[in-house]
DNA sequence: TAAATAGTGTCTCTAAGACACTATCAT
DNA sequence: ATGATAGTGTCTTAGAGACACTATTTA
């Protein structure tokens, strides 16, 4: 950074999560609502202040701990926000999070959120949030559909152990299309590293009981696994 | 974000900036020589802070102009660093921006940076550069580099007719992997929207003229132009 | 035995990779 | 003519998409 500036504007600096699951066949995003002005009663992405010896990521880690208690998956940084004027407290910095979270029990509220609860990410586009949150929770989604294309992201919506039509849900349920089971299935068998097979199965589907997998060892998936156009 | 915080703590907010280009056949960054302390004669990403009543994208354009007057073919959000002791100076922020150029003039050096030049990429991986912007610097690359396989970004390394060949030449050199001529103009010849034909001709080459193209509409690639593995 | 879900196999077609020849300029 | 670069065509093969049948459980 440069050295000719003489003066450091006084900045706060936040963290916002958009926290993800597939609830019910939908993606699904964690909002709270707001118990104080500015934006009373008005959903947003749960988040805080990052104090003043603590780092990004381990603000959105803590936040995140003491807002849902959930396990997390997968956390990263989505990008940040700070055009004057997007909080009218003050001029504040977000760094958003980006949580994914396998199967969730029902989040406790946290003690400053009103409300806190899982809404489907779809009906949520069109909403009014606070701030410029339903911008950061739109990236957050995007952010998640992308990836599934070409990373094994998926596995982190699903609990340890899972079969491979679970697995297919949450792409189509994150996609809203669905995907062929067959060709969906030679895909991530023949993929190497994205599941591990177990030695165990599962009924509780209700038919023939299906095979466990876990999560593999690979991260990234190559050639991709292409999203259906329409 | 929380209203239980009582306390917003005081942050320095500031962008960096990796600037790439494609010059000799080769990614290279630009960067200046510190001239002052923290890190007086270290090599450094140009960057300042933001100015309170300025937006982050803003901040860096501005820095961008000041620092280097170049045309800015792309600009994009990196990512924030935030790491308590990455500033000695104080807890600083640092949001860091992406930006692509074309074929530059010798930049200028700016106000506050002792030297500013274009080095290459890879030789900068392995050298100890100001704060942490190595890190920063191997975030950006590798960024570019993934974004050439899914995207029209390439195209922001040629000036505003260009051929078929400069254009690989910016993939070969960003990925420093030769690609078959044939099947590379195959590729982006067939791709709707990622080159528009003009009816102009050059020769800079010397043998035969190569037809000039114009960057088209589309700015994703699907499907993707695979990076070579090795 | 009927219903439900799991798991596999085949054909086709798109597109990537490997590869060789012809075309058009300058000298 | 020779050298240099541009531009096109073919064969092969990996992998995605469409599609139908058999297998194993519970009710």
């Amino acid at each position: 950074m440069t050295k000719r500036e003489q003066s450091y504007p006084a900045f706060a600096v936040a963290v916002d999560l958009v926290v993800l699951t597939v609830l019910d066949g939908a993606l699904q995003a964690l909002l709270i609502e707001r118990g104080e002005e500015p934006f009373q009663g008005r959903l947003a992405l749960p988040g805080g202040f990052v104090r003043i010896d603590e780092g990004l990521e381990a603000a959105a880690a803590r936040e995140l701990a003491e807002e849902t208690g959930l396990r997390v998956a997968h956390l990263e940084q989505l990008a940040s926000y700070g055009e004057p004027g997007r909080d009218p407290r003050g001029r504040v910095v977000s760094v958003a999070y980006l949580a994914l979270v396998p199967e969730p029990p029902t989040p406790t509220a946290g003690t400053d959120a009103a409300a806190a609860g899982w809404r489907r990410a779809v009906g949520l586009a069109h909403r009014k949030l606070a701030f410029d949150h339903r911008r950061i929770l739109r990236d957050g989604v995007e952010r998640a559909r992308a990836k599934l294309e070409y990373t094994t992201l998926a596995t982190s919506f699903c609990p340890p152990e899972f079969t491979i039509a679970e697995l297919r849900q949450v792409y189509e349920a994150i996609w809203g299309h669905p995907l062929d089971p067959r060709n969906f299935s030679r895909k991530v068998l023949s993929t190497e590293g994205f599941v591990e097979p177990t030695p165990s199965a599962t009924t509780r589907g209700g038919g023939r009981p299906a095979r466990l997998y876990r999560a593999g060892k690979a991260s990234e998936l190559s050639p991709p696994l292409r999203r259906p156009t329409t």
